[in-house]
DNA sequence: ATGACTGCAAACCATTTGCATTGAT
DNA sequence: ATCAATGCAAATGGTTTGCAGTCAT
């Protein structure tokens, strides 16, 4: 078993290539909005993932964009997130397993990413405490960023 | 300063003096919603609660149940919960500062709380690294509790 | 050609709200 | 008496879906 890692798949190819796993189509929207979904480094909401796309071509959908997400999400290439504002926000999912948990200002509304493992390791330790099998987690620190902190 | 506890006032009746401080008025549909809320150690639903409060008053509506809850969570005495389903749950919020997270069933919906102070201590270091003052957080372990491993 | 995909608008679903009526003080 | 609270039904807002027309294969 060689242990060597091999060059990682561009996401955009590995979504493609998913599409025609599943006997699905590549059209001109759905290559439009996985481009600029995976080329954002953002945790956008649907509607900003619409006025990106639309800049490019105007005449795509909520619905598409919508549905498109699905599709990424069934990939694993996209994670859905829920912040508290009531809409989803979308990321390009991590590569590998490594997870990852988010900081986000109540105030500006800036996210940062962060991994920890004594706290993944701790989360294992007491679900087993508790008879429980973890799937998957999430974790979402709220407060004020550095620049909020001086209003 | 003593240090005693003093003995910790029922939270029906910290709910109607929350209502008096404001200006608002007890009533009858008010004095029931809280009544079973607070009686019942679970993570209902509006509607759930609803259904009980029904049985003691069969003319209570939805939307006094929401408007008693906005006030139940104004007040300090419920949080709301939101475990992925679309909907919002509810409990009874802790006495003193205590706070818990949860375990969550994704076969069988079972909700177990607990309480992790090494993991609430890693997480302040983590916000401080990053230079946030954290105000509140969420952390939620999804899996297959005990009986539903043996399925 | 044929089935899947898109855009539109309507449907959905949890939650909120306007309004006429009822009720607490 | 007065102003808030209730119940109902309509509105809201994010998301999903039916359908007729369009497009990829």
């Amino acid at each position: 078993m060689p242990g060597h890692q091999s060059t990682p798949t561009p996401p955009f190819e590995a979504f493609k290539s998913y599409l025609a796993r599943r006997g699905l189509k590549s059209t001109r929207q759905r290559d439009l909005i996985a481009k600029v979904f995976f080329r954002t480094q953002a945790h956008l909401n649907v509607d900003q993932l619409l006025e990106r796309a639309r800049k490019l071509d105007p005449r795509i959908s909520q619905a598409t964009v919508y549905r498109t997400l699905k599709l990424l999400k069934e990939s694993g290439l996209a994670e859905e997130r829920h912040f508290g504002d009531g809409q989803a926000r979308y990321e390009v999912a991590d590569e590998g397993n490594e997870h990852h948990d988010h900081l986000i200002c109540v105030r500006c509304g800036k996210i940062v990413e962060f991994v920890n493992p004594r706290i993944e390791a701790l989360q294992d330790q007491v679900a087993a405490e508790h008879g429980f099998k973890v799937t998957h987690h999430k974790m979402e620190l709220y407060g004020l960023c550095p620049e909020c902190q001086q209003g």
